[in-house]
DNA sequence: CTGAATCCGTTTAGATACTG
DNA sequence: CAGTATCTAAACGGATTCAG
C-alpha cells in the first residue's frame, strides 16, 4: 500500500529536523525572546532589581503562575539572579545577571527594527485586507 | 466588599496592558518572529524564489496547513510574494519582498548573539539543574 | 501541484484556592 | 510577601480528506 508514504516521509523529516531545531542556537534564543512575558520582565529590569510584587504590579497583566514561571526559565537560563533576603516576611528580588544585561542591547536593535519598519508591515497588512474583503 | 479586589485589578491592568502591548511594535516584531516556522521560511527564501512544494521539502518536517498559513501571513504582513504563473497545472513561488529582505540582516545579528552566548545559557541552565537536583 | 476544510489530541495559560 | 497546586478553557498543530 502506499498509504504510508506521505505522511511517514514528513514524519521521519520532522524528527530528524526536529533534532536539528533542537541545536541550533538561534531558534532557541527565539524561544526564549518569544515568550510573551520574557522581553516585558527585561525590560522592567533594565532599571535595576525589583521585588516580586513590584514586577507583578509594573508588568500588570501577568498572572503568578506566569510571572513565577517566567522568573524561573528566566534564572535557570542565567539570565537573572534571585536574591533572597531571609527576614520576616521573605524580601526577594530579581536582578539582570551580566547575561542578561548583554541582552538589552539585542532587544534594543530588534525594537529599533520594528519601530522602524512595522508601519509598512501595518500597510501591507491593511492593504492585504482591502484585496481579500473586495473579493479580489 | 473586596471580595473582587484582586482578581478585578488584574483584570483591569490586564485590559489596559493589552491594549499597550497591541500597539507595540516590538512586540509584534516579536510575535512574527516567534512562530515556529516563520524564520525557517525566511532563511528558506533568502536564497531567491522558491515554489510551494520545494518549500514543504527544505523545511522538512512542516505539514501543510502550517506551510500554508505561515506563507499567508507573511504574505500578508508584506514580508513574501506569492507570485502565480496560471499554467497546468498551475505553479506557484515565493519569494522575499525589499521588507521580508531587510528583516535577514536582523536575524542574523540575532544568530550571532545567539552563537556567542548560548554556551552561557547552557552551562547556567545545566548548573541550575545540578543545584535543584542536589536538592538544593 | 497547490491549496482549503475538518477533525482531534496536545499544550498552554488563566482563574482560583491554599501554604509558609 | 512570595509563592504552590489544581482545574479548566482556549489555542495550537498534525493528520486526513476534498477541490481547483
Amino acid at each position: 500500500m502506499a498509504t504510508m508514504t506521505a505522511a511517514r516521509r514528513r514524519q521521519a523529516g520532522k524528527i530528524a529536523y526536529d533534532a536539528y531545531l533542537a541545536d541550533c542556537p538561534s531558534r532557541k534564543l527565539l524561544d526564549r525572546l518569544s515568550d510573551k512575558w520574557v522581553t516585558l520582565i527585561l525590560a522592567a529590569l533594565a532599571d535595576g532589581p525589583r521585588r516580586y510584587n513590584d514586577l507583578s504590579r509594573k508588568i500588570a497583566g501577568v498572572s503568578q503562575k506566569m510571572l513565577t514561571q517566567t522568573l524561573r526559565t528566566l534564572e535557570r537560563d542565567g539570565l537573572v539572579n534571585r536574591v533572597v533576603t531571609p527576614t520576616v516576611p521573605v524580601r526577594v528580588d530579581y536582578e539582570l545577571t551580566a547575561l542578561g544585561g548583554e541582552l538589552l542591547p539585542v532587544l534594543r536593535s530588534l525594537k529599533l527594527w520594528a519601530d522602524t519598519h512595522i508601519p509598512a508591515v501595518e500597510a501591507a497588512r491593511a492593504a492585504y485586507d482591502k484585496r481579500s474583503s473586495r473579493g479580489g
